[in-house]
DNA sequence: TTATAATTAGACCGACCAGTCTACTATAAA
DNA sequence: TTTATAGTAGACTGGTCGGTCTAATTATAA
């Protein structure tokens, strides 16, 4: 029953578009013609395209990335264990594998750019790195692990997975994901 | 004595515009602006934007990003000192530590946009890895590492440096860098 | 000097950019 | 039925985009 709002498409597209040509690479009439919404039923909504984008990233990005660097675990879950099930559910989100994690890909472009965005994406990297940590604490009970900082491993894991998500997409897969980050689990296992 | 020429002064500046704006984000007009160089010198040299982008990426961001990912080492050297330098050079290069490798920069824009620029930067990654894979091997000869495939430990070491470097300037340092890459280090070693 | 090519110079072009404006319509409360 | 509000609609604006065009200038060689 319920209707997509022009609000909720402008924002499904807008997502999409961002992603895919970067916020400069990006134009607010593609994203209108796209959506088949003219411009004025947009900036009634948005003043502006920075404000849509930041309503973009508060309400889609942030929710699918929270969601793809997520994993539900049982509580006897050693971290090796987990950090090899969280890879494994990267890999099969084509989306990251295709285009690379949206939040990272944001946040290098934006960098020094926009203050505003870039705190923003900083602020979700650090509830990534955050919640990680939470994760990998659970999994060190089992002793698995010799790691004593877990923010400091769960920042480098966040780190390495985006540089492993961000080659070319012609070049990356599945397989080439998971063969890249086989050496952070040894490291763990260590 | 040797003056710089329109085309070496248009390199210089494409490659600093593309670098902090990226490719979309970056203009022409103001390139030529900056330069004080007109149009029609320009589109005398260049018949194209993506043109004179690739004459920079071959010319200037080519050989920068080799030189900075590039280290002279002794015959006797052991591959955990090999890297420790190599990531102690990294992060004193401050254009690295602020906007990130401008070639993983590129790479990650244009991922599904651009063919051919993106295939003239994979092969430069590919460079990259192949070159750090030779001094790997020279100081897995002194026995201090267990790593068999020296390739896919190189391109696991220039993707995670990639990754570190690619978070928002602001919060990039330094001392950011070099905590972030210790992993790697700990891994060789162990 | 003269002919030829290389380069510099910048006005100009149509397309597209983000954003503004006014008019219209749908909803719902009074 | 009237009035207010939220949302839709798209023509329009000033500015910038990449790229073209012709003319002027400079360098090279005969």
């Amino acid at each position: 029953m319920s209707k997509i709002t022009t609000r909720d498409k402008l924002l499904d597209i807008t997502f999409k578009e961002v992603y895919i040509y970067g916020y400069a690479g990006s134009s607010i009439s593609n994203i209108l013609k796209i959506a088949g919404i003219p411009k004025g039923s947009m900036y009634h909504h948005f003043p502006s395209k920075k404000a849509m984008v930041i309503a973009m990233i508060k309400e889609r990005l942030t929710p699918k990335v929270r969601e793809a660097f997520y994993i539900q675990i049982d509580d006897d879950s050693r971290a090796v264990d987990i950090l090899s099930f969280l890879f494994k559910k990267i890999s099969k989100n084509e989306m990251l594998i295709k285009h690379g994690c949206p939040l990272h890909k944001l946040m290098f472009e934006m960098g020094s750019l926009d203050d505003e965005i870039t705190k923003l994406c900083h602020q979700e990297f650090i509830f990534l790195i955050e919640n990680l940590a939470k994760l990998i604490d659970i999994g060190k009970q089992k002793g698995d692990i010799r790691e004593e900082d877990s923010k400091s491993l769960a920042k480098f894991i966040i780190i390495s997975s985006w540089g492993a998500l961000s080659l070319a997409p012609n070049h990356s897969s599945k397989e080439q994901f998971l063969q890249d980050t086989k050496h952070i689990l040894e490291y763990i296992k260590a």
